[in-house]
RNA sequence: GGAGAGGUGGCAGAGUGGUCGAAUGCGGCGGUCUUGAAAACCGUUGACGGGUUAAACCGUCCGGGGGUUCGAAUCCCUCCCUCUCCGCCA
């Protein structure tokens, strides 16, 4: 949510800062419903004023014993119009308030113009692909032999749930529990986050202070009943929102969690894309950072972020490059999005498998989330958030980068003890 | 699932229809004292919106929503949450 000043003051180059995303703002609407707002907010409170009055007049004259029904009577026939104040006031607040909960973040001056990802930037590049001396196999056919020790099986997620989940056997299951376990060692023996244990159901306030509510419905699963709750999209819900609704203390800052979640996505209008694998699920697990910090220092914050995500593909020894989201691929409630994109020999191209952004005060807005500043007034903290990483996907990148001509996977030092070998999918004969 | 008790400012905790946005304590901030600090004492200290150069000033907010009333933290309805006891249970 953006602050409700830039709605009533030069909306000209507030719709042409939104237009970078393709957001078109209908400044017509928007300024003849802050006209009425005002009038109506300044009648109304002119009236409530009034109303107010009256009845301390009263209570001071009951007070003093006199008798209260000659004011009584001059007072009777004010409430209607007192209440079809507040009743319509109410009514256009709450249609401005519709609109400025689907508006999304301004964009960072340095964030690139542009369409789609197409348009993104690449900023860095770390680690050399691979050059194979033998024919490249994806991840589904390295692991898709149910004859061996251990196998993705698309077949038994579909038959036990349906399309886009998936089952992980034995040194698959293994190594996928490793890499959670490994970056969240990392994150909070190297990086200085406090790990946490989340709910993984949330309630819909939390989702509209993150703001994939009210957006952003159909992208979640929803529980049926009517509790209202949902399945968490990313922990990032849960995280970010633990400061929903709170006036921390500056030496509070910066916090800075990290949590393993899975993540439910309904993945609503993406039907035909990624179908091969796991690379697109309804489920999946990821080891996800978020930030809290003083608003001065959220840009630092990024990159500090970033940096994590980055390290845990530096110990896999994954090659990755690091691009900057354009304008209109970057999320709704970032100001700007680092997106980090792993090596996938299978696809022989570079995937998402990290997303760190920067929300600024956006989020904070929506969740009242302050603290005291120097001056010892509130002050909206900035909220930062990023996958470190993705888990199914990272599984995948070690599975291709790592594959052997016989079809094994060698597993990358620092995963050694977790996994407990060093080679794994070994053929069981020649 | 059943019975009961509660939800009030950063925290604790009074307040049961009329200057109550709310006593008091803690914490925070400023000061006195002190070489400095602590203690003690004095003062100050809610959030949000409108308004102003700044103030004054006005409005809203006592878990959420609705109602009664000239007037609601206080009464009524409803939902949510917390605690205690019982039952069930990983």
């Amino acid at each position: 949510m953006l602050d409700a000043k830039l709605f009533r003051a030069d909306l000209q180059s507030l719709a042409n800062e939104l237009a970078r995303r393709d957001y078109v703002l209908d400044i017509d609407v928007v300024n003849s419903l802050e006209d009425r707002r005002r009038d109506l907010q300044t009648k109304t409170q002119e009236l409530q004023n009034q109303r107010n009055q009256r009845s301390k007049e009263i209570g001071a004259a009951k007070a003093r014993g006199d008798d209260i029904e000659p004011l009584l009577a001059e007072v009777n026939d004010m409430g209607d119009e007192l209440k079809r104040c507040e009743h319509d006031l109410a009514e256009l607040q709450g249609k401005l308030q519709a609109i400025s909960l689907s508006v999304p973040n301004l964009l960072d001056a340095s964030v690139p113009n542009g369409k789609s990802e197409d348009n993104n930037v690449e900023v860095r590049k770390w680690g050399e692909p691979r050059q194979f001396d033998f024919d490249v196999r994806d991840h589904v056919d390295l692991t898709s032999d149910l004859s061996r020790d251990g196998a993705l099986d698309f077949d038994s997620g579909a038959l036990i749930t349906g399309s886009r989940f998936t089952v992980m056997r034995n040194e698959i299951a293994r190594l996928h529990r490793a890499l959670a376990q490994f970056m969240l060692n990392l994150h909070t023996a190297e990086h200085g986050y406090t790990e946490l244990n989340v709910p993984f159901i949330v309630n819909s306030d939390s989702l509209t202070g993150t703001s994939q509510l009210p957006k952003f419905a159909e992208d979640l699963f929803a529980l049926e009943g009517d509790s209202g709750y949902y399945l968490i999209p990313t922990s990032e819900v849960p995280l970010t929102n633990l400061v929903r609704d709170k006036i921390l203390s500056p030496d509070d800052l910066p916090i800075k969690m990290t949590a393993h979640t899975p993540c439910f996505r309904s993945e609503a209008g993406s039907y035909g894309k990624d179908t091969r694998g796991m690379i697109r699920q309804h489920q999946f697990e990821k080891v996800e950072m978020v930030h809290i910090v003083h608003p001065e220092k959220s840009w630092d914050a990024l990159e500090e972020l970033t940096g994590h995500a980055e390290a845990v593909l530096q110990k896999l020894e994954l090659p990755y490059r690091v691009m900057t989201l354009c304008s209109g691929d970057t999320g709704f409630a970032a100001s700007k999005t680092y997106d980090i994109e792993v090596w996938l020999p299978g696809q022989d191209a570079y995937r998402e498998i990290s997303s760190c952004s920067n929300c600024t005060d956006f989020q904070a807005r929506r969740m009242k989330s302050r603290f005291r500043n120097e001056d010892g007034k509130t002050e909206l903290v900035h909220t930062l958030n990023g996958s470190g990483l993705a888990v199914g996907r990272t599984l995948v990148a070690v599975l291709e980068n790592n594959q052997q001509q016989d079809g094994s996977i060698s597993i990358p030092t620092v995963l050694q003890p977790l996994v407990g070998a060093d080679t794994i999918l070994k053929p069981t004969n020649g």
